[in-house]
Order: structure tokens, then C-alpha cells, then sequence
DNA sequence: GCTTGACTTAGAGTTAACTCCAAGGTGTAT
DNA sequence: ATACACCTTGGAGTTAACTCTAAGTCAAGC
């Protein structure tokens, strides 16, 4: 499969590939006998974890040490479950602030559709109140 | 209540305070007479809003173009509510791509975990197995 | 009234993660 | 064999969002 190929695949551009390659967020990928690259499935499977974790923010940092781990073999194996397990937190991390961010829009929006009937807003500032378990 | 004090309050540095000021992420502050920063609980709400958002990945451009319109009066209410639909949209859309990445945190992470036992890890690429519904 | 520490500004510097560019090689269709 | 689209590399440039620096001002304690 071409560049190209992948890049229609998982909607990416080709320098971001090949950025991903050279800084080692994917390994080295295959190439044809003239030097472009020919990626293989497991090329891909590694292309598609990269993407995955990069859009819930894990950093580029993350995945290199991920992928020179793996590539030192077994002895790794727990300092990569390690790093997985630490890259799951900071994203359970990340994801509750959204919700909270969320919750605040979501008052926020249901004020302003309110205010919009009546044409103007009173008390904008209390749409900011802090999302508080109501029971 | 100064900056420093804020900034404890919100886990901030000083220097990002004044710099969601002079950009227009949050209002003029209120200062003293000889012009140092006095928040007002008003100001401190807009602090909070604009940090709550931006760590849900809310562009700092959004939330300088909702102030400005904030800052134009009811006639804005609509767009100020689409502005907020708006960061909804991307924040759900961006909270459903961390739900995968933990999917496929999970499941790599019980492979690691069997694998460790093992001593080895076998078919390590079909971690990258896609999340699907079982059922 | 002087020290000390926190505050002010404008503007320059940093960081992560791409993104672009120039110069040249590959490969397929005519 | 030549045009053409697409590929390659190394390295420079860009963008968002801070973060730091320098030079100076303010305010509380002695």
C-alpha cells in the first residue's frame, strides 16, 4: 500500500507519516526495491494506533518510548503495560474535564436559549456556576 | 484578590492570567489605583469558565470571539448560543475519540497483563484489533 | 525612607506537533 | 525515451498556547 494509499485510509497527510516514521512513532516501514515506502498490515495496524492515541492526546513522546520498548523485546514487556497504564490515566483525566466542561455548556446553552425567547440575558455570569451533584 | 492569589485558587501561572487578559480570552480585569490586578468574583468566574473550556481543548480563538460578542450586547445572544453549540460539537466529538483510545488501552492492557504471566507477548499487533460491539 | 517581594508592561523565546520546500529519484502511460 | 504524477530526503518554517525576560512600579514592614 502507498503513502497515498494510507493517507486516504485514515485521512492524514503524508508528512505527518512520514514525520511519525522518522521520529519513530512507527516503526521503519517497508519499502519497494526503488525506496518508497510500501506498507504492510502491520504497518498499518501501527499507523492506526498512532492516530488513535494522538487524537485522545497521548504525545508523541509516549508512542516513541512505546515503540522503542517494543523493539527491545520481552524484557519490556512490563515497563510497556506500564506505559500503557499511565498513558489510560492521563486520557480518564483528560475525559473528566471535558465532561465537566460539558456540564458547564450544556447550562450555559439551556440560559442562553432561555434568554434568546425573552431577548435578553440576565445573571450571564451564573450560566459559570459549578456543575454539583443535584439530588 | 490579587493574582497570586488566583492563581493558587486555579492552579495557574501568573503570566497565563495576564495573558488570557491582554488577548481577550477573559474581560478587563479590575485594578487598583496604583494598577494592580484586583479580581472581582466576576472576573474570577470568567477565569474559571475560560479554563474549564480550555482544558476541554477549547480553542483560545473561541473563547476571545465569545467575550467580544459578549461584550457587544444582546444583540450577540444567538451567536454567542451557536458559539457554544459550536464548542459542544467539538468537545463530543473529541470526547468519543478518547472513549476508543481507552477501548483500545483496555484491551492491550489485559494482553500485556496475560502476557507478562506468559513471560512473552504473542501476536502483539493484534492489540490494534478495531473496537466492535460484541454481542 | 529604604528594603524586599510582588506587581506591571512590551516584547522576545519556547515547545509540541506538525507542515512546507527544494532538489532530485521512481514508475507508468504514451 | 520522455512526460507526468508521485515519491524521496534533509532541513526550514508555521501555529497555538503559553512562558520568560528586562526594566521598571507598588506596597508592607522596619
Amino acid at each position: 500500500m502507498t503513502i497515498k494509499d494510507v493517507c486516504k485510509k485514515y485521512d492524514i497527510t503524508p508528512d505527518t507519516l512520514r514525520y511519525y516514521e522518522r521520529v519513530g512513532v512507527i516503526p521503519e516501514v517497508n519499502r519497494t526495491a526503488g525506496g518508497i515506502r510500501d506498507y504492510t498490515d502491520d504497518d498499518l495496524k501501527w499507523v492506526q494506533n498512532a492516530i488513535c492515541l494522538r487524537d485522545a492526546g497521548v504525545p508523541i513522546e509516549m508512542l516513541i518510548e512505546y515503540v522503542r520498548l517494543f523493539q527491545s523485546g520481552d524484557e519490556t514487556l512490563e515497563a510497556r503495560c506500564n506505559l500503557l497504564k499511565e498513558a489510560r490515566e492521563e486520557i480518564l483525566a483528560a475525559r473528566a474535564k471535558y465532561d465537566e466542561a460539558l456540564n458547564k455548556l450544556d447550562y450555559k446553552i439551556s440560559m442562553y436559549e432561555k434568554a434568546i425567547v425573552r431577548g435578553e440575558l440576565i445573571w450571564e455570569e451564573e450560566c459559570c456556576k459549578k456543575d454539583k451533584k443535584h439530588g
